[in-house]
DNA sequence: AATGAATGAGAATTCATTCAT
DNA sequence: TATGAATGAATTCTCATTCAT
């Protein structure tokens, strides 16, 4: 005896549209939860609720879910650097900025871990597109700064990396050792950064 | 009639006294060159020019290896910090202590790596311990100038968690992302870590 | 319009039925032929005709083949021995039950062996369940016997891992050690049964 | 600067007479507390304070040290039987054969473990002589009893090898499986035998 | 689009044994 | 005799990826 099925009820699971967002959000989970080289696929997919071979049809690979993580992490912060940084670049702008960006990336803080693996993985290491547009929205509001007399006189790019580092650093502090309170942390990043960039 | 003999005539095969190093140095050589994960136990064997089995004579297990190189790291860059911070913390201290820095981490950008794949992969990643050494010598360092009124009124720990953070961060910057000269880099961290933290 | 499509259509690559048995008995064979600690995974999957990955789809471990060939045997024992011993345990009963465990046992003298081999890997060597539930048949045959004041008066539980005992000795003698006839064997432990347990 | 050490010192150790013997006692308790697998030779020679070379000049390898534990326990176990089966047999005899027997097996369980794992390490598992010699001395017993007429006419052969297998097996209920008591098996035991056995 | 059984290269690690000293 | 560093074959098990259905 063979049972069948209607092809509709096969064809109403088209197209799930947040498909590949769930896979994506399940292997978000599992990483932070177990880190990336502890993560198999098999327990994305399960994680995510679909079989094996569905995680291949959304991504090519493991690290090409790593890197669509990254890819939208770094956009994202992007996007918040930009409306942080709005007008010119004063105190406060960067109270803004870091503290917008310090709440983002503590909450994505297994993401900013995926950062390192990837390099560790890859054959070279591509900075992430995303990354290259936080730096130079950073870079160019900096520049700026500068040309109108109100951030000291440093090379745009090497400050712009320097000041993102600080507060990716604050991110990795809190998350990787410190179980402390974080406004701590965060207070003195701003007035570091202050004090660093801000022409008295 | 009492005959001496030479006490390692009773000894075996005597140990080659620096095979621990030439199997750490291969190993490093390798991470730096393929990443720790892409690179085998049997490679490094091959490499340091042993058997397999012989690198467990010397570690516990590949993660072994990897502490190893980390502890030398962060124990060799505290013994710097310790020296360039000889007396109070002043603007020439600020500056040597960044530059040897740097250089120091930019020979070891490959150790450095290390640290952030070692805290992914274990279970819990416990802080280093030359780490948490070199935090505590920056942290005092940091508290006196404050005490003197030359250093800015920071909370001492997170200052100095961050001004590490800034320094780490840029030896990233070059040997993960940029291929620029480094003396760019390096004045501008100098400057902004100046700003900072000295009381103007 | 509706349109049907069997089910096994929207299935994956069906799980060939007897894959489990195929391993299994592959599995079975290399132990008798080479005994357990000789025979790697390796070698059952070739065997089997599968990868070796394949092997691990079905079992845990290579333990795990052990248990399952152990769990089989003493389930079809003691249900072997149910049958035998319906009704009274007298002479007759004896007689069937003795020739059946030696027939199956002697058929499966190699998963005998495993039973050892088990017990002596393992951290303590938990009793596989179906020998329980064989000793506890045997033990309540024996018991229903004393109180019909038709088998000699011992401890129940005793006499009945002797009896067992005895038989999975003769299997042992033939198959490890003698290539004798194994008539005059099972003829020897019948009698000796009758008269250590019959009642005259 | 070079240390010198007498020669005599050194001689002083040679030829330890029980080097032999530590080293079996060093294996028979790691095998008993560990299993035979699970126990390296590093471990026999640390046990035995000899280092892992030693090892080797006293056996050929792992199994020959398992051979010589075997081949001991099986020759004393047959010298007890001689002496238990002086004169005819009988239940005295019987008895105190079980007796000693079981008792000196309780002890030897380890290696009666032992018996097992060798026939699945070797090629096809040659008897020990011992146990050949012990089946022997049993077999003539028995043999003697039917002449007499008062043992029951069995084949001398297969009730020899019956009647030890009944105590070897009592002896792994003990230690194996139960925790019990060891005077209630015994006494089954004991009585089984008999009325197998004796001529009523 | 979805499935999930199958794959098989590759990994880390163990350990009996050898042999230069 | 004794040592113990070195060996390297062998083993178990993992998991990203494929593909027939």
């Amino acid at each position: 005896m063979v049972h069948y099925r209607p092809v509709f009820n096969t064809m109403a699971r088209r197209a799930v549209p947040g498909r590949r967002s769930e896979i994506l959000a399940a292997a978000r989970d599992l990483f932070r939860r177990q880190g990336y080289a502890r993560t198999s696929m098999a327990q994305i997919a399960a994680h995510a609720g679909v079989a094996h071979g569905t995680v291949y049809l959304y991504f090519d690979s493991k690290t090409d879910i790593a890197d669509a993580l990254i890819e939208r992490y770094t956009n994202d912060l992007s996007k918040i650097l930009v409306e942080s940084l709005s007008g010119s670049l004063g105190p406060t702008q960067i109270r803004t900025c870091v503290h917008s960006a310090l709440l983002y990336s503590s909450k994505n803080s297994d993401v900013v871990r995926l950062l390192d693996i990837r390099a560790n993985l890859g054959t070279g290491g591509e900075r992430p597109d995303g990354d290259k547009k936080m730096q130079e929205i950073l870079r160019a509001a900096i520049a700026e700064g500068i040309r109108r007399g109100r951030i000291r006189e440093y090379d745009p790019l090497a400050a712009a990396e320097l000041t993102s580092g600080l507060v990716e650093w604050a991110t990795r502090i809190y998350f990787m050792w410190a179980k402390d309170d974080t406004s701590r942390l965060e207070e003195t990043a701003i007035q570091m950064l202050e004090h660093a960039l801000i022409k008295s």
